[in-house]
DNA sequence: AATTAAAATTTACGCGCGTAAATTTTTTGT
DNA sequence: ACAAAAAATTTACGCGCGTAAATTTTAATT
């Protein structure tokens, strides 16, 4: 890039000694032109600054580069996981993410939609609000441009989804806990807008009542994406009316049981599994921060890698089949459990 | 939005009334044009779906309505938090905010100036990596595109600077834990990548001296932005070795006293400003998670609605002025304490 | 060397909009 | 009611590239 600055394709067309239609194939897909060509046009490239105007290129293809990846909260460590690995692979798969929040509310979410209209991307990976999704918007969505769901499932909408076996995840750590020792209660949100939470909910109470135990559920009241405030505030109101029916409590997510760990603290209960502990606390999706909780927390991974790898997949394979509006598929994968100290 | 579709200004402008360069004209700035004018094209827009085609407006514009908004590490709860500040700020003043995350790697940042020159941003709000920022692509891209730098000073580039007052924040603290206890050593990292932290290493040793007590610092070593497990690999060395002067310890941020706190708890060391406690623990940025650790964690606030509020201010004058180059200004805002049960 | 297939070139048009200049219409001030 | 100012319209061109069709060049095959 010693050379001067060159304005446009037809310039650049130029120095490289490449007429401009085939300069523009090769921008399109370097793979579509011959080798020796190739090596003009990166030879030039290389001497000379230049980069096609992507407001351009865009205007008149069918389908540009783009891939938008939607979280609906991206102040929440898990998400930002999720986003950072599935933005990777796009960029080496040749595309260009761009990243949007929906910070846990509706109106974004709608905005969101509107601007990626604007956008036409060749696809979309969407993992939405959930209960707060406005379903119908939703659907219009997907109809207008394929995307992919992940996280978080909603009916009929997108052209495959992918997430988490909620059923099995939670199923295995109700069984560990109960194995080794009394059975767990069961902490959600009042009105969760996940959806994962509602699978958690009736997957606790098939396994509790598998083995023979009576399911005991807290409703914590509040609602939004405060899930530690609201866990601590519902952890001090259960700890403080000793209203526990066991010593051990399962959460609906990581974030809960760190407010739950929080309130215990602040109430001198020891949480743990040793003899001296007066509390069990369990958490469910392997949170970043769960490993460094004190005491450091049990939970349940959600294999975020293998869901982001096979979201990704799913949409490359729709973009390049071109398919649209095949079975919609559900891939659901299993957790694992991560037997910290905390029960 | 009941009727049908229409496929650009053109037609718009014929459904409207309006003579198609007016309409351009309202869409980029519907101030300049007349009251009556405008209510009959947002009359139009709400009986057609029409919007412009943000490619072929943004082609020969000299100015975009984009503002690129780019962070070090996104997953990053703290840089999260400033992120969706920054961008309803942007959206509020009808700017379209693209947010990038440099993942923490220098090459990701130096592809994100090259994607965002092709953007042809208004402007761009730019948290730098620091230390491992290559100083000379910073420099070349704040001459092409405005930039306002924050949280993490670069000497001499950028139209701006906003970021914490790290003197008066680290001796804030550290003037606090001398008043209610033993003076504190400093855990920092070996080779930080935030500039942020040389200041307050530097911060810490005058704020001892001036106090009349030794400085003692412990470097952690390893890179990266895996804060926590730097912290709790160097917290369970410094507690095992039984080498501090002082039951206290002050952190350069609060991730890294996360860590301690891991490490202390897995000691079996009680944390806290209780007597019955053997270790003070605090850190510094009010990251989003320390009011929730065990014990809740000592800290000093980093102002970030008020750095954010300043940046984009900052940024948005410095766009509608057209003026470039003007003499670089610096803000710091001071941090409060915050005092919790760790310190 | 002749045949054929593949790739590159030439030519030409269009996309959707920005924008400038000249003109006409509307609004404002008195 | 009239002149002056402001806003809208008409007309026209250009931006940088995608892309189609017809033609020519290059490479692969026998």
């Amino acid at each position: 890039m010693d050379g001067r600055k060159i304005k446009n394709m037809e310039e650049f067309a130029t120095v490289s000694g490449i007429s401009r239609p085939t300069v523009s194939k090769y921008f399109n897909d370097p793979s579509s032109v011959r080798e020796s060509t190739r090596k003009r046009i990166e030879d030039a490239l290389s001497h000379y600054d230049y980069r096609p105007n992507i407001y351009a290129m865009n205007q008149n293809r069918r389908l540009t580069k783009t891939i938008g990846v939607v979280v609906p909260y991206l102040a929440d460590p898990f998400f930002a996981e999720i986003a950072r690995n599935i933005e990777r692979r796009c960029i080496d798969a040749g595309f260009s993410p761009i990243l949007l929040s929906s910070h846990g509310q509706q109106s974004f979410e709608i905005d969101i939609f509107e601007s990626l209209r604007s956008l036409k991307p060749a696809g979309v990976l969407l993992a939405p609000l959930g209960r707060t999704s406005d379903l119908t918007a939703v659907e219009r969505f997907c109809e207008d441009v394929p995307t992919v769901l992940f996280d978080s499932f909603l009916p009929d909408v997108g052209e495959a989804f992918i997430g988490s076996n909620n059923d099995q995840s939670i199923s295995m750590i109700v069984e560990y806990l109960c194995r080794t020792g009394q059975a767990p209660c069961f902490l959600e949100m009042e009105a969760p807008v996940n959806p994962n939470a509602k699978r958690r909910h009736a997957a606790y109470v098939a396994a509790m009542e598998k083995l023979g135990h009576e399911p005991h559920i807290f409703k914590a009241s509040g609602t939004g994406w405060e899930f530690e405030e609201i866990g601590y505030r519902e952890g001090l109101r259960v700890l403080s009316k000793n209203s526990m029916p066991s010593n051990t409590i399962l959460c609906s997510n990581d974030r809960l049981a760190i407010g739950v760990l929080a309130a215990a603290y602040e109430k001198g209960l020891r949480v743990g599994i040793g003899s001296g502990s007066a509390l069990r606390v369990a958490g469910h999706d392997d949170h970043p921060f769960s490993r460094f909780t004190c005491p450091p927390l049990t939970t349940v991974t959600q294999d975020y890698a293998a869901i982001t790898e096979r979201s990704v997949e799913t949409l490359f394979a729709l973009i390049d089949s071109g398919v649209r509006n095949a079975s919609r598929t559900t891939t659901l994968f299993d957790g694992h459990l991560v037997m910290r100290a905390s029960a």
